[in-house]
DNA sequence: GTCAATGCAAATCCTTTGCATTCGG
DNA sequence: CCGAATGCAAAGGATTTGCATTGAC
């Protein structure tokens, strides 16, 4: 495992970003700081980042990925019109208080995921949407 | 907007199961019981039941859509490494007893998404996730 | 008979893989 | 130097689009 400049520039990008970027975007952003970096990498570092628990990934319903520096204590409020990602704070939601209309977004709690492992993967180390070798 | 049978055969079977399909999982369905209907009209009709609040659909992190029936008073828990989906009660999860071991999964917040419109785009009609031509 | 709906083939677009090259330690 | 990391080009795979055909009403 090698330090480079396009690891670096990934990990602090989006350790300084709260706006949860595409990889795309990434590559954009490097590329109006003069960083050399190419779409291939960024997906790879992004998922060695997503492996080692440090990044997340958002995927809007048009099936565009976009990934956030994990900091916890929030959650991700999505519009499904125009992809705007909003940060809510953990302790607004988990109460009796929640409701439908929340934050100025219209939801639908069967739109509504909780991504993480089920009892029978928690112990799996590879996750075969990150690492395709363990399929 | 004329019946056919495909319309009848996505909706039926969407309202018959609980188990998340996949559109590739609908047709197969649809062999085994000699209803004749292409991968193509089955997103069709799907988008369309989504865009009238009938169906809503679910990507899991390898970005394959799964899609659901709308029966309200359920959200998704979605497991990140065998693709799992498994439907629990509104009033568990919206309460102080919510923690990040919940039903056998483990969460993390920063990776629970909730879909909706937000404030800009509650008034628009189409969404242009379901519907390209708004775009 | 009309025109909406279907379904094949092709296109699209995001993401991953193969492989030769580069460069960090 | 060695081998991990990069990045181009190509492949992969889910979903959508174009368009001729079919079939509902």
């Amino acid at each position: 495992m090698r330090n480079t400049k396009q690891k670096d520039f990934v990990f602090n990008n989006l350790k300084l970003r709260y706006d949860h970027p595409t990889a795309y975007q990434i590559v954009s952003d490097a590329k109006l700081k003069n960083i050399e970096i190419g779409i291939t990498s960024v997906y790879r570092i992004l998922n060695d980042l997503i492996k080692k628990g440090l990044v997340c990934k958002i995927i809007t319903k048009d099936n565009i990925a976009h990934y956030d520096f994990v900091r916890n204590n929030h959650v991700h409020l999505v519009c499904n019109n125009c992809g705007k990602i909003v940060d809510v704070n953990n302790e607004e939601v988990f109460s009796d208080k929640f409701n439908c209309n929340f934050h100025g977004f219209n939801l639908n709690t069967q739109d509504i995921a909780f991504f993480g492992k089920c009892e029978n993967c928690k112990t799996v180390t590879n996750n075969k949407y990150t690492n395709k070798s363990s399929k």
